[in-house]
DNA sequence: TTAATAGTGTCTATAAGACATTATATG
DNA sequence: CATATAATGTCTTATAGACACTATTAA
C-alpha cells in the first residue's frame, strides 16, 4: 500500500462500514435479520429495511470480525455463530454521505439461540422470510445486491459443505438435517443418498439421547467439528429428466 | 449502517487500501507479483517486498474493483485479466500508520500479456515463485497471510472449476491446458480423464490452427465463456492407496 | 523408422439418485 | 394393530482414475 503523503495522510478517507447478513430457519423458511433506518433528518433512506451494521469504532474495535461479532451480538445476543466474510462493497455513490466501503459479513444462527435485544423497539428489527433471492422489498443501499450475494453464497455452498448444518442447535437427528438442507436448496433431498454423505463424510457424531414424537425416536447427534464446514466430495447432483 | 453522529460524520475514519495478487505461470512454476516498499522515513516496512496497492483516492476511484484495475494496469498493463475478490483485512495492528482496512482482489494472467510498465525502475518489481503457501520470505503488513488465503483459494478452486485456464493466453491446447492445472494443484493430473472433464463441462471450444512442435500438433482451444469460470460436477479426487 | 506428443478406449472405483423395504416407537 | 417416521438395502447412473493403446507429425 505505497506512495501517499509520507507523516502527513491527510488526504479524505471513504467511510468504513460493516454489516452483517444474519441467517436463521423459522417454521420451516429460511431467514434474514433486518433492522429499519431511522428517520431523522439528513439519514439516509429514512424507514427503509436493511442490514444491521455500522460505521467501524477504530476506538472499540480492534479488528473487523470484532466489529462484526459486535454487531452480531448486539441485535440477537449470540456470542459464537458462524460467521464468514462475504466480501466487500465500495463506491462513491452507494451511500449518499459519501465514499463508503462495506465490509459484509455472513452468519447463521439456530433460531432457537436467538434472544430479544433487551434496549431495543419493537418494529425496529425484524426476520424476513427469503424468497428467490430476496425479501420481496427494496432495501436502503445496495443491500439488494448484497443480500442477493450472501443467498447466493449460501445456496451455492449447500450443494458441497455442511453449511446448513449451522442452522441448528448444537444437537438434532439425521432428519431434521436432512429438511435444513432441503429448505436451503429449495428442493427436497433424498433420505438414503443424504445419510450416507454425511455419515461417510465424518460430519457428524452421535450424541447421547434421542428425538422422541409420535413414532420411532430418532437418534441425536452433534457436529464432529464444528469450528470449520466439511466439504463433501461432490456436489449434489440430481437427475434431471 | 446506522447511527452515527448525523449530519457531521467528523468521528475518525479508517485507512481504505486495495492490494492485488497477481497469479501469473512462468517457466511452469507458478509465480505472483510483488513490488518493493520504499525506503523514506515514516515509511512502514522499508524495504520489504508487498503486494502491490494502495490507498483509495476518491477523487479518482469510483469504485474498490475499479481501483484494483487501475494498479493493475500500472503494474503489468494488462487491462480486462481474470478479477475476484478475495476478501478484506482490516485491524488497529496491521499498519503502524493507523487503522487501516485493505479490500483486497485476485488476479490471473499469462505472463505473455505483461508488459513492463514504462516508468518503473528495475528492481522495484518482481515475479515471486510461489513455494507452499507463500515466497520464503516475510513480507511487508500481513501480506503473508492475504497471500497465503489467495493461493489456498486459488488451489481450492482448481479442484472444482476452470480458473487455472486464465494463466494461459487466448488459444491453447488441451495438454497446454492440463499441464496448467497440474502446476496450480501441485500434482500430475491423468490425460484421459481431465479431457473428458473438460469437454464434458463445455469449458473449451475448437479454435482455428494447431500448435505444431516436434511431434504430433495439437488442436488449439479457447474458453468458451471467458466471462465467468465453469464450474465442473465433482472435484478432482485422486486415489489415496 | 523412431521419438514424441496428441488423442482415444477400456476397465474399475466411488458416491449419488431413485425407490423399496425393514425397524421401532406411539396411540 | 394401524400409523408414522427412522433407518437400511438394492439397483442404476455419472464421472473420475489408472493405464493401455492408437494416431500423426518432425527429424
Amino acid at each position: 500500500m505505497p506512495k501517499n503523503p509520507p507523516s502527513s495522510q491527510s488526504f479524505p478517507r471513504p467511510f468504513t462500514a460493516v454489516d452483517v447478513v444474519i441467517f436463521t430457519v423459522i417454521d420451516d423458511q429460511l431467514h434474514v435479520l433486518l433492522v429499519k433506518r431511522p428517520s431523522g433528518s439528513g439519514e439516509p433512506y429514512p424507514g427503509r429495511w436493511a442490514l444491521p451494521g455500522g460505521y467501524v469504532d477504530i476506538e472499540r474495535d480492534k479488528d473487523l470480525q470484532a466489529c462484526a461479532l459486535h454487531k452480531l451480538k448486539e441485535k440477537t445476543g449470540v456470542v459464537s455463530p458462524y460467521l464468514e466474510q462475504l466480501g466487500s462493497w465500495g463506491s462513491a455513490s452507494r451511500d449518499p454521505r459519501g465514499w463508503t466501503a462495506t465490509h459484509v459479513y455472513f452468519a447463521m444462527l439456530p433460531h432457537t439461540a436467538v434472544k430479544p435485544a433487551p434496549g431495543s423497539q419493537p418494529g425496529e428489527m425484524g426476520w424476513f422470510q427469503v424468497v428467490d433471492d430476496g425479501v420481496g422489498q427494496k432495501l436502503a443501499f445496495d443491500h439488494d445486491t448484497i443480500l442477493a450475494s450472501a443467498i447466493a453464497r449460501l445456496r451455492g455452498k449447500a450443494e458441497y459443505t455442511s453449511l446448513p448444518a449451522y442452522l441448528l442447535p448444537d444437537t438434532f437427528t439425521l432428519s431434521e438435517l436432512q429438511h435444513v438442507f432441503a429448505v436451503v436448496l429449495g428442493r427436497p433431498v433424498d433420505k438414503s443418498g443424504f445419510r450416507t454423505r454425511v455419515l461417510s463424510a465424518g460430519l457428524v457424531e452421535e450424541a447421547d439421547g434421542v428425538r422422541t414424537g409420535q413414532s420411532r425416536p430418532a437418534q441425536l447427534y452433534r457436529l464432529k467439528m464444528p469450528q470449520q464446514p466439511t466439504f463433501f466430495p461432490r456436489t449434489f447432483n440430481p437427475r434431471k429428466d
